[in-house]
This record gives C-alpha cells, sequence and structure tokens, in this order.
DNA sequence: ACAATATTTTCGGTACAGCGAATTTTTCTT
DNA sequence: AAGAAAAATTCGCTGTACCGAAAATATTGT
C-alpha cells in the first residue's frame, strides 16, 4: 500500500512518461529515494523535495499536500483559474468575490 | 538572516499571539525545532511538519512554499476566494470562470 | 528462446531533521 | 531594583530522510 502522494506521483509521472531514473535527475533526487516516496506506506519528504518533484512533473505542491481527490483535468482548470483571478487587479477580484458571494447563497 | 519561511512562521505566529512553547503544543513540535525554523538560515522541514504549522496558524501551506510577497491580508482574501470556488458544483463554477474570462478582455 | 538493455526494487550507510533538557534572556510583580 | 515567571535560545543525541551501488525484474530486439 502507498500513501495517496506516492500515488499521485506515480501517476504524473507516467504521465509524462518519464521513468524513475528520468524523474530522479531532472527532479535532482534519487531513484531509489523517488521509489520509497511512490511505494512505501509511510513517508515524509522535505517541502524542497516536494518542490522539485512538482516542478519537474508541472503539479502544485497544493495537490500533493491536500488529501483530497480531483481529476487532474479538473484541478488544472481550477488552478488556473485561480491564477486568472490572482492577475486582476483589486477592483475587478472584488467584484468577482461579490459574484460568487451570490452564487453561495442558493 | 531567517529564511522567508521562517520569517513567515514567525509573523503569523505573533500575530496569533503564540508564544514558541505554545505553538509548539498545538502543532506537536518540539519549541526548539520551531526556533531553528524561525530563525536558522537553512532549514528543510517535511511536508508534515510544515502542515501540522499551517494548521494550527491558519496559513496555507502553499503560503509557506511560494516565494512570492503579498500581504496576509490580500493572500488570505484570495485563497478564501478560491476555497468558496471550490465548493461550487461544476456549472456553477464554469460560469464563474466565464466571468473571469470577460474580465481579462478589458 | 536467449541476450542485451532498460527499469524497478533492495539495502547498508550517512548526514541532518527534529527532539528533550538545560541555559540564557526577556518580561512581569512587588 | 531584585527576584520570579515566562519566553527564547543553545546543544548533544537519536531516528530517519535520502543516497549510491548492487540485485532483481521487465522489456526489447534478433
Amino acid at each position: 500500500m502507498a500513501t495517496k502522494l506516492g500515488t499521485k506521483i506515480k501517476k504524473s509521472r507516467k504521465k509524462q512518461g518519464l521513468t524513475l531514473d528520468a524523474l530522479a535527475v531532472k527532479a535532482g533526487l534519487s531513484k531509489s529515494y523517488l521509489w520509497e516516496l511512490e511505494n512505501k506506506d509511510k513517508t515524509s519528504p522535505s517541502m524542497e523535495k516536494l518542490r522539485s518533484i512538482a516542478d519537474v512533473l508541472k503539479d502544485s505542491v497544493n495537490y500533493y499536500v491536500d488529501d483530497i481527490e480531483l481529476t487532474p483535468e479538473e484541478r488544472h482548470v481550477d488552478e488556473a483559474f485561480f491564477r486568472g483571478y490572482q492577475k486582476l487587479d483589486s477592483q475587478d477580484k472584488e467584484q468577482l468575490r461579490k459574484i460568487l458571494d451570490a452564487f453561495k447563497k442558493e
């Protein structure tokens, strides 16, 4: 049994068609440790390492940290949305927040 | 010389009026290590520990990981907004995304 | 079917994350 | 101002995150 984090990493890695070795090189980690992250049932990686991995696999660290499950598509869409929001100026942000509040009411 | 992360943690802790000891207890960590995180210039905490801290201080782990600077207020507002968005059902999300797109046009 | 090669898995060792207890510094009381 | 109480800082020790190299397994070509 692997951790949720491990499963997420492995899935992302496969999706990118990367081997453990390839990911290890790109992320600057050892493949042996990556294997442990993916497969062992008790791991506790540092934020640093997680970041390297997330970087290479184009995942947000947030996705690794959260224990909730979403399809990669959903999550990418959501994150893109948030990035878009963050780029707005403060008035636009404010307006959008009010619209969100209205949505929540019903 | 502390790390950015350390500064962020310390600020949040003070803002909550917590002592190192208090935070240590609440987060289930040692105060000595917390002190190191806040003050030493080379730290590499695990995701687990960061999560405990973020939990108690009501920060998002993401905030700790990012190196960008925003005022805590701005960032909290933005994050709250995103959390609100994520709770919507997919139709509402979709609608809100369209509104955002419209905003971006101008 | 058998090499050859690529990929995964195992494992012993090491550096450092993280701790407990003692010490120092700061902040209250009186 | 001194002494008590609270908070911060130091430090030696232990467990484990993380590594390198070797072994096992899977995949490919001929």
